[in-house]
DNA sequence: CTGAAAGCGCTTACAG
DNA sequence: CTGAAAGCGCTTACAG
């Protein structure tokens, strides 16, 4: 590789010190320097094609502009999706984003934090998979900037930008009661984590709300780390009971589109048979058959403001910002009156 | 914030040089250390939680070992699945990506190129837009260690991983063919990128090796940045001709999606009516009706190839090395013979 | 208007 | 076995 030009090429190709090349690429000390001077040096900088050392820079100022992001997996929609908004968040801001997939575990994430902040990240974004609190209090206590995203501890008072998942469950299964539905199933993970936590206990409220009485076996749960093999099981469950389910909450793109590809291989009819309601958008949700309802979280918003509170903080803000935003159900076909 | 441990910091309180402390955090001289210095510093490192500052390490051995990874977008599946790939990969050699999304525009894939140099990162891997020549060979002038994936330029000696995309539509067409189609239909981009040219040329090659005189109103372009609106008109057009095509092969993903959303509201029957083959595997392909031909690009392995690629560069070797693997047809149920 | 100098936190050739 | 010292490429308080 050819050596890189620097400040002190410059310098000495100008015949000046390195302080005022510094001084005038920055535009510092504006005014105070000759124009004759400046333009020169900025011109000779263009002629050799300077490029600053971020790298040297960040080591003196102690910023990187780098950001930390930390999702589940990158390769799903829902984390590559917000991942390209907090993208171009960033940039606005002149951050550069640097990613990792926790894959739901709290090692992986333990090394993703700690390689993140060897690098000097000035904050970190992070969905934080389950049993992590004792990483994310580590942040806390290292007074790293840091805002957590769509997954939040409800014993942890830090900043987070998440939805009302129990709103979003409510106004769900809602829905599918006000269409005619009462035998109501729901597939959800089985986790801790609190957003789901939230969305089952949303499907419940709604249920009792509704004068429906829950019956324990409508709650399914499939292990993150099998969902795919665990999906048919208890499906097969659901649909095969003495009084087969309905209505159906999906509580993830990931349990919908592995849900929805069993369904295709069945002979039950949606919205007929089984009205379905998935949380988030996917492609596959267009595809389906049956147009699916969806629960539509505001992706742009969450990681828009995801950005900008971490921003506050690297600002020195202090104080805590929680923020769980409204989901939106988008209503096609899959659950007309029956 | 709070201070961060340096080696100094461990060097004062064993009582030993800072030269000292860096021997033996990174196991250099191993064995020409008094066994108890070493361990009285191991202890003290992580008692104080010592954490290496990459940013000083890299300013010092002009090695951040950090990767550059721009992709069209991030939130299109082809996109982060690859990233997915490369980001384990990397993770493997201890390296961290940083990554940005070209949105297809050569003027935001030169911004991102460099604000990734300025941060020194010690190699990239690029899927380049159309019209970017100019920059790809920058790169190469600077002598800078880069792979291009999925997109290269014939005219450009520089390494790359990416598919025999004319092969692939070969096989494709050759299927459709096959089965019965006489009237074979392909829609891609508007652009002069030459593995959209290839996947157009194995078209054209198979519809000629097969007798079959090529109709130019069957191969359609839409506009890169206006696929959605470009769809319907010109899939009208190929489905009102007077003899409508009996056959489809999509050249994308995006293609394939918009133009299956659009096919979901027709009432053409797929595959009796029309058989369709779409390039690359996304989710949607499951969920529409009729489960879909696709073209598989090895994704993993054009992922796992550009990495060590890119090491063997970083690594000091200078051959070039371009390669174009096989892609692979999965037949299902959309060209069932007419 | 401009420069000498210190220093960010590391690594490493050299000396002993 | 260990340390003093230089230096990576910047920024910036200070002095003039």
């Amino acid at each position: 590789m050819m050596k890189r030009i620097s400040l002190k090429d410059i310098a000495e190709q100008v015949g000046v010190s390195t302080a005022l090349v510094s001084y005038v690429l920055n535009n510092k000390k504006e005014g105070r320097i000759s124009k004759m001077v400046a333009q020169k040096i900025r011109e000779t900088a263009k002629k050799l094609n300077y490029r600053t050392n971020q790298i040297a820079k960040s080591l003196k100022t102690n910023r990187t502009f780098t950001l930390g992001l930390i999702v589940a997996d990158i390769s799903n929609p829902f984390s590559s999706t917000l991942a390209r908004i907090i993208e171009d968040e960033a940039d606005k801001i002149q951050y550069t984003v640097i990613f990792g997939s926790s894959d739901e575990n709290a090692q992986k994430f333990d090394k993703l934090i700690n390689t993140f902040l060897n690098r000097q990240v000035d904050g970190l974004i992070i969905s934080a998979p389950d049993h992590s609190e004792e990483q994310i209090l580590y942040l806390m206590g290292q007074g790293i900037p840091f805002v957590l995203l769509d997954r939040y501890f409800p014993s942890i008072p830090t900043n987070y930008i998440a939805l009302d998942n129990r709103q979003a469950s409510i106004v769900a299964v809602d829905h599918l009661i006000k269409t005619g539905r009462r035998k109501i199933g729901m597939i959800s993970y089985d986790t801790t984590l609190h957003h789901l936590l939230e969305r089952e206990e949303g499907y419940k409220q709604s249920l009792k709300k509704n004068g429906i009485p829950l019956n324990e076996h409508w709650l399914k749960k499939v292990q993150i780390s099998n969902t795919r093999e665990n999906m048919e099981k208890v499906m097969d469950e659901l649909l095969a009971m003495d009084e087969p389910i309905d209505g159906l909450l999906f509580a993830s793109n990931t349990i919908a589109s592995v849900g929805l590809r069993y369904l295709n291989t069945l002979e039950i009819k949606v919205p007929e048979e089984l009205a379905v309601i998935s949380y988030d958008e996917t492609e596959a949700l267009d595809l389906f058959y049956s147009p699916l309802i969806y629960i539509r979280q505001p992706l742009s918003e969450m990681g828009q403001k995801a950005v900008e509170l971490l921003l506050k903080n690297l600002d020195g803000e202090t104080t805590v910002q929680q923020l769980n935003l409204p989901a939106e159900l988008i209503i096609r076909a899959s659950t007309i009156p029956k």
